[in-house]
RNA sequence: GGCGUCGUACCCAAGUGGUAAGGGACAGGUCUGCAAAACCUUUAUUCAGCGGUUCAAAUCCGCUCGACGCCUCCA
């Protein structure tokens, strides 16, 4: 059996995964794997490109669950920064009124694409004495100083300051203007950990070095550090983090509390919408619920979201969106297919062979740095082998039932096999009043009035309904 | 300017030294009163271009062209 091996961002290489940093002969004897997602800054509601990171994190705890881990999982809500303080003035509201309407679509959002229900979703704002804690140990182990009543941390003083960006193999370019922050610094490459309030109006917390808000990188520090603990063995993020904020993160958690603090860093690379970057003039700066009112089922979004390596640039398009119903329907014919067919004569043994086969390729591929589109191509595979067992034998009851749970197996990493869309269940359409017709329809057939057949037929059709004659009688369908 | 990534069929996309997965589209077939759907079969002498290393390269090295990322609190 092979294992699962990820790539590093803190290394460039790909390793073994070995959570707690002890290897262990069985999966299960292995402690829980934390694992720490940024999550979105709740100030509007998350676009196509989040959800790219997010299905990420999504697939990352599924797969390591199939695999027989225990998952501790974070994805932490943003809910303090200048774009929710402003957004919340604007909005005559108390900055807590605010964000929590947008973790609530953003929960949404999660329901809509089936995503696995993670162990925490701590906000920021909750997570201030844990901030305070590290703060306070920073300036004991002189690593900060203050101006003008904020706090910095001063990387001159980190030795090991720019291990995960490869800083140390950059020039500057000259003549950057390197950062047109409010606040003065005294290296431009050091950051705020604690922001003195630039009014009075504005959201702030008192601590011992004085009032005021967190700087942007303190908060994941904290709530890792609140939830585990000690070291953690995954962090995710979009590649855009890498540089600045989780190299911070390491400096200030690794200076405040000298151990290590993350042991695999795991970046996603950023999505293309129809070809470029995702813009908002360009009106490609989807969320979810834009897609959703075109009329895109979230089931296709999070399988072509899913379907990309996630160390790979991927396009999004509305066409790919589009083409996406076929190998669904392909899917779901399958399922359909298996039901129908329990009644056949085939020995179950090549069943048998074909669905372990199936399982330990799924295995093997994604062991491989969670190798998701050679994962797809093994299902396809498997359906391709299953249906020609059927075409050639049939297929037992036993059979079916083996290929069915081989399905929900795999199905517990994709999530999108059986997927619940609520969209296809609240239809207004007077089903017994089809039936009747497809009733009326049938006998005109067996008296070889074709034409009176064909009429329902089309009739139906132009209301959107498409009738598919079968071995075991018509079946219909939304168009 | 520095550091780095990518370029595989009409489209999407695996494969990173042993002779091109998979999906969509297209085409042929089975089934059907016809159709649709489903299923089956077929589809890259070739991996941006050029040169090199090797018994062997899409995979390693060099150069060229093209796209992109980070170096600016953007997933």
């Amino acid at each position: 059996m092979s294992t699962l091996k990820i790539y590093n961002t803190l290394t460039k290489t790909m390793e073994e995964f070995i959570p707690g940093g002890v290897k262990k002969n069985r999966i299960e004897d292995y402690p829980e794997v934390s694992i720490y997602s940024c999550g979105p800054t709740v100030y509007n509601f998350a676009h196509i490109g989040n959800f790219r990171t997010f299905t990420f994190n999504d697939m990352l705890r599924r797969y390591l669950k199939f695999r027989g881990y225990k998952v501790n999982h974070t994805l932490n809500l943003t809910d303090v920064d200048d774009k929710t303080i402003n957004g919340a003035k604007a909005e005559n509201k108390s900055l807590k009124e605010y964000t929590d309407r947008f973790i609530e679509f953003f929960k949404e959002d999660l329901k809509t694409l089936n995503f696995d229900e993670f162990e925490h979703y701590p906000r920021a704002t909750e997570s201030i004495p844990e901030m305070a804690d590290i703060i306070d140990r920073l300036e004991k182990n002189g690593f900060t100083y203050e101006k003008d009543n904020s706090i910095y941390f001063s990387i001159a003083k980190w030795d090991h300051y720019g291990q995960l960006s490869e800083l140390d193999k950059r020039e500057i370019q000259t003549g950057t203007r390197y950062d047109t922050d409010e606040y003065e610094k005294d290296d431009i490459r050091d950051f705020v950990l604690w922001k003195a309030p630039k009014s009075e109006d504005e959201p702030q917390w008192e601590i011992n070095q004085g009032s005021g808000r967190p700087g942007w990188h303190i908060e994941c520090s904290a709530m890792i550090r609140k939830i585990y603990g000690t070291t953690i063995d995954i962090h995710t993020g979009g590649v855009d983090l890498i540089f600045p904020h989780h190299e911070n993160e390491i400096a200030q958690s690794e200076a405040a509390y000298g151990e290590k603090f993350v042991r695999y860093w795991m970046h996603v690379k950023h999505l293309f919408v129809e070809g470029a970057k995702m813009s908002k003039s360009k009106g490609t700066f989807y969320t979810i619920r834009d897609l959703v009112e075109k009329g895109y089922s979230p089931r296709s979004i999070r399988y072509l979201l899913f379907s990309a390596h996630y160390r790979k640039q991927l396009n999004f398009t509305l066409a790919g969106l589009d083409s996406i119903k076929q190998p669904l329907a392909r899917i779901d014919n399958f399922v359909a297919r298996l039901k129908l067919t329990a009644e056949g004569c085939s020995s179950d043994d090549e069943i048998v062979s074909a669905s372990g086969k199936f399982i330990s390729s799924f295995i093997e591929t994604m062991d491989d740095d969670l190798n998701i589109s050679g994962a797809l191509g093994n299902l396809f595979d498997y359906i391709h082998e299953i249906n020609s067992i059927i075409d050639q034998t049939g297929i037992t009851e036993n059979g079916s039932r083996l290929v069915y749970d081989t399905l929900k197996k795999a199905d517990s990493v994709f999530g999108f096999i059986f997927f619940n869309d609520s969209k296809d269940t609240n239809t207004d359409i007077d089903a017994e009043r089809i039936e009747k017709m497809i009733a009326e329809r049938k006998e005109a057939k067996a008296a070889k009035n074709f034409a009176a057949a064909d009429s329902i037929r089309d009739a139906l059709l132009s209301e959107g309904i498409i009738l598919e004659d079968g071995k075991d009688g018509t079946t219909w369908k939304r168009k």
